[in-house]
RNA sequence: GGCGACGUACCCAAGUGGUAAGGGAGAGGUCUGCAAAACCUUUAUUCAGCGGUUCGAGUCCGCUCGUCGCCUCCA
């Protein structure tokens, strides 16, 4: 089965065909780094790791591109507000975010490209839509977009023109746009930003949002690429008019396929930074919730359905999480155990899942589903372990991290309580016995009576 | 107002017209000195409601109700 994406351009899921070769261009929506990510952000960045990982899979080399927007409104009045560079303000938040990822088991992209460092090549595109009459100047240096030069504007978000000068509330005396539905290019400056400014041929200001993705994407990738990803609010107005000013640009077709990942609520709300209402991976590991156990809550949904985040849904996922690292921890991982048709049967269901736009929650029922066919068989072996591994090189659930001969980890101490007991038990003290039990569970530990004897692992 | 998505068991969640995956929780059971853990079994005659198309609909069409989102910075 050929892999398919549901392309938000199309409408439809499309088989995937590189437009090269076997190498993908992948250019997916990095951070404002004006605080800390939310775990909305992080579900998009995980969709957009789960798409990476199964495109490597899957045998195409990828070279994925993820900005990071270090100059915008917010970051400047951050810099401002706290009285510092605006490179060291966002540097905390860079760091922050890389932080984050890792522990998320998050694929580090091949290019974080930092749109103050790329303001050259956003102004030769600039100057060019200028030069074409695409763009156009107003009174204090700013520079738009004029959205009727592009005949295809709207292509993507399905919005039309003379809809959204309908339904636009801006209120159009505050800019000097000549529509208001056109979009900024250049920023003049003003004093609001500060320090922050650019002496350019374009005069002193700074770049407006979108033009930095076209820029930076075209210099990583090409004019053309594969797949591009962001959350699906960014379809209007970002990516179309990324679009409108690529396309206008180098004639040519922008990108292939759009894909947009749904928004993680919180208790049946939209999240984001301006309601205030977010987590950051910081509160998740706060309550004590290993970050895996969210990774896994997000990929128990498809990435394009709203997904509800609770705290019960999060020790859903905790429960299961635990219950597939419980399952690695008992396989014989040196000897084979006969179970290579279910083995078979899991890795292909995994596959065709994964083929079809990214189906993880069906994928994940295939894990399961070897897993049962493991334990009815009795005990799963060498060729067990390694399909896990194999699904998980997708997944990136850590599931090798929780591999068998876990008693070198448990300390001497906690080994010779759990003789002491074994002692108490065969001379029938059960008093003894149950209170050293108690004492090895108040350290941490979780003794298991199987009928191999007792085993302890770490609670 | 314009555009769009969704509504599946106690909770989360798949489901491409052919007779409801999976996970969590609960309930039984195996094992155990007891417990815990682990494992097994089990839990929707039904998919918001009402009509329609069809041999057949959770899946297609229409209407109603409800929820959410985009149209403004936003993953």
């Amino acid at each position: 089965m050929a892999i398919k994406f549901y392309n938000t351009l199309s409408r439809e899921k499309n088989a995937f065909v590189p437009f090269e070769g076997n190498t993908v261009g992948l250019y997916t929506c990095g951070p404002t780094v004006y605080d800390y990510a939310h775990i909305g952000n992080w579900r998009t960045y995980i969709f957009e790791d789960i798409l990476r990982r199964h495109l490597e899979y899957s045998g195409y080399k990828v070279t994925q591109v993820m900005n990071i927007t270090d100059v915008d409104d917010k970051t400047i009045q951050g810099a401002i507000s706290n009285k510092v560079k605006l490179d060291d303000y966002t540097a905390k938040y860079i760091q922050a975010f890389y932080d984050d990822r890792d522990l998320l088991n998050v694929k580090p992209a091949d290019f974080y490209p930092r749109a103050t460092q790329h303001i050259n090549e956003m102004v030769e595109i600039i100057k060019s839509l200028l030069d074409k009459g695409i763009a156009y100047k107003v009174d204090d240096g700013s520079i738009y977009f004029n959205i009727d030069k592009f005949a295809g504007y709207g292509r993507l978000s399905h919005f039309r023109i003379d809809e959204l000068k309908a339904g636009n509330r801006i209120k159009s005396d505050e800019y000097e746009k000549a529509q208001v539905s056109d979009f900024a290019l250049w920023k003049a400056w003003d004093a609001n930003d500060g320090d922050v400014h650019w002496e350019t041929e374009l005069g002193k200001g700074r770049p407006g949002w979108h033009i930095e993705c076209s820029s930076m994407s075209r210099k990583y990738l090409g004019d053309t690429f594969d797949i591009h990803t962001g959350g699906v609010d960014n379809i209007f107005p970002h990516h179309e008019n990324e679009i409108a000013q690529s396309e206008s640009f180098t004639g040519k077709k922008f990108v292939h396929y759009w894909m947009h990942s749904e928004h993680l609520q919180v208790d049946g709300r939209k999240m984001s930074k301006s309601l205030g209402n977010f987590y950051t991976l910081r509160d998740i590991v706060a309550k004590g919730y290993d970050p895996m156990v969210f990774r896994y809550f997000v990929l128990g949904a498809h990435y394009r359905t709203k997904l509800n985040f609770t705290w019960q849904a999060m020790d859903a996922a905790k429960s299961a999480i635990e219950g597939l690292y419980d399952f690695m921890s008992r396989l014989d991982i040196h000897n084979p155990s006969g179970m290579d048709d279910a083995v078979k049967h899991a890795v292909e269901a995994f596959r065709d899942a994964m083929d079809d736009d990214l189906n993880t929650p069906v994928a994940l029922a295939a894990v399961f589903g070897l897993i049962k066919d493991v334990n009815i068989h009795g005990a799963g072996g060498k060729e067990v372990y390694e399909a896990m591994l194999d699904m998980d090189r997708v997944l990136g659930l850590k599931l090798a991290d929780h591999v068998s001969d876990k008693a070198a980890d448990i300390p001497l101490e906690i080994l010779a309580l759990l003789e002491e007991r074994q002692t108490a038990r065969k001379s029938r003290d059960f008093a003894a016995a149950d209170r050293i039990r108690d004492e090895i569970i108040s350290a941490g530990y979780l003794i298991e009576d199987t009928p191999e004897g007792p085993k302890v692992k770490k609670a």
